[in-house]
DNA sequence: CATGGTTTTAAACGCTTGTTTAAAGTTGAA
DNA sequence: TTCAACTTTAAACAAGCGTTTAAAACCATG
């Protein structure tokens, strides 16, 4: 057998095991099986279990980026089309169903409980993602809007998006059944965020909501937030 | 000793360990351990350790509950002050350090990765908040606002607020030093929030922008989104 | 003090875990 | 064909797992 094809087979199916179960829950035996694989391989061709783990979160992200690279969308189009499309494409992946879902829900296991192999795959995967929406954003914005403030925009529009997979057998449970049907589609969720954020930002300058906010809670006693511009 | 002392430790110690590694990873010798209590005694007073992890989860969210009760402030104060008031009570509870965090890390695990005990902590404890937040969003949405799409916007909310906890150790990779020193405190973060949020519904009648937004992707052959009003 | 039910204890159970071993099988070049 | 390197295999290993057991310790009540 050509030598990388059970390493491969390994690797694939330990994707698939570790995303479903995370690492502890996840067995050697269970692993191999699924690979139709010795028990022995886990340990010739990766040392131990946890470095089979570490390959296969490595592999995780490099599939996702070659799947799916960016640019989305020429430049050419209008910031609130490619604001879409990048909404729309997180989203995607997120809640779409066509591809083998486990490198998503590897990841998404890292991000909420980082290991070794978190910090490559932030930088990889995740830090192009948010400077292109950051990019996104400022063309939207006004200018002089700090930076600080627009990083904290665009971890809004990654927070939203990122719920409807995190919680969303919870916001399953909360939501009408009529309503899952017909309004939770990843187009018209992506309709939705987009129109939102672009509501937030666009609408008006945005900072006078700051100024009304900063005033009422000055006149409820609250600290005077710094911050506000 | 008694009768319920040794079975409360073992509650508080197991939701400990459970809120840090999950069900699978934690070991009932460790949690006895931490208990100072005999290894027995999970069996004794709960039966299994399964049952065990069941009434933790269930102590967890009787504890949030009753450590923060609803509602947050009286209906006397502005919409726009108790919204910020929701928005900061949330983000206190999910960043804020004073009290131990397990309850918290224990709800999040169910919320990604749902067990039985899920359904019961959804219906007491996260539905009420969401719909005192989505009584808040009614107050200060225009009439005729459709109700998915109220309940959409509340999902927007939680997603950002829920986003700073999820994605804690990543936002710190990605941010730089100096930002998350001065601009990432809870009462910052709830003002920022709040005041987006405030932006994008009242600033103009939001649905301008979806008009907009659903003549942008119309001109660029999107399908036409039919949930646009 | 004696008694009977409750709680705690140390030890052991059978089983599964990750990993190792040494032998068997496979492969390709000399 | 022969030989050496690479790969696969079944079996075994110690360690740790959740759970059970039966005896010891405890404690309020008679």
């Amino acid at each position: 057998m050509s030598t990388d094809v059970t390493r491969e087979r390994l690797l694939m199916a330990a994707g698939r095991v570790f995303a479903e179960k995370g690492f502890e829950a996840s067995t050697v035996r269970e692993i191999c099986a699924a690979a139709d694989v010795n028990v022995a391989s886990v340990n010739y061709y990766f040392g131990d279990k946890s470095q089979l783990y570490l390959e296969t979160v490595r592999r995780a992200h490099q599939l996702r980026a070659k799947e799916r690279p960016l640019p989305i969308r020429s430049s050419e189009s209008s910031v609130e089309l490619r604001l879409h499309d990048f909404i729309f494409t997180i989203l995607q992946r997120m809640l779409g169903s066509e591809h083998d879902p486990w490198p998503g829900r590897l990841m998404l296991r890292e991000v909420l409980q980082p290991t070794q192999a978190c910090r490559e795959m932030a930088e990889d995967y995740f830090r192009p993602h948010f400077e292109y929406l950051l990019g996104l954003l400022g063309e939207l914005l006004p200018p002089g809007v700090p930076a600080y403030r627009q990083r904290q925009i665009g971890l809004g529009v990654i927070g939203q998006c990122l719920h409807y997979r995190v919680a969303s057998e919870v916001i399953q449970m909360m939501t009408p059944e009529e309503e899952l049907e017909n309004h939770y589609g990843v187009d018209q969720l992506a309709f939705h965020i987009t129109s939102t954020v672009l509501a937030s930002l666009t609408s008006r300058p945005t900072w006078e909501c700051d100024e009304k906010l900063t005033e009422v809670l000055r006149s409820a006693q609250y600290v005077q937030q710094e911050d506000a511009i």
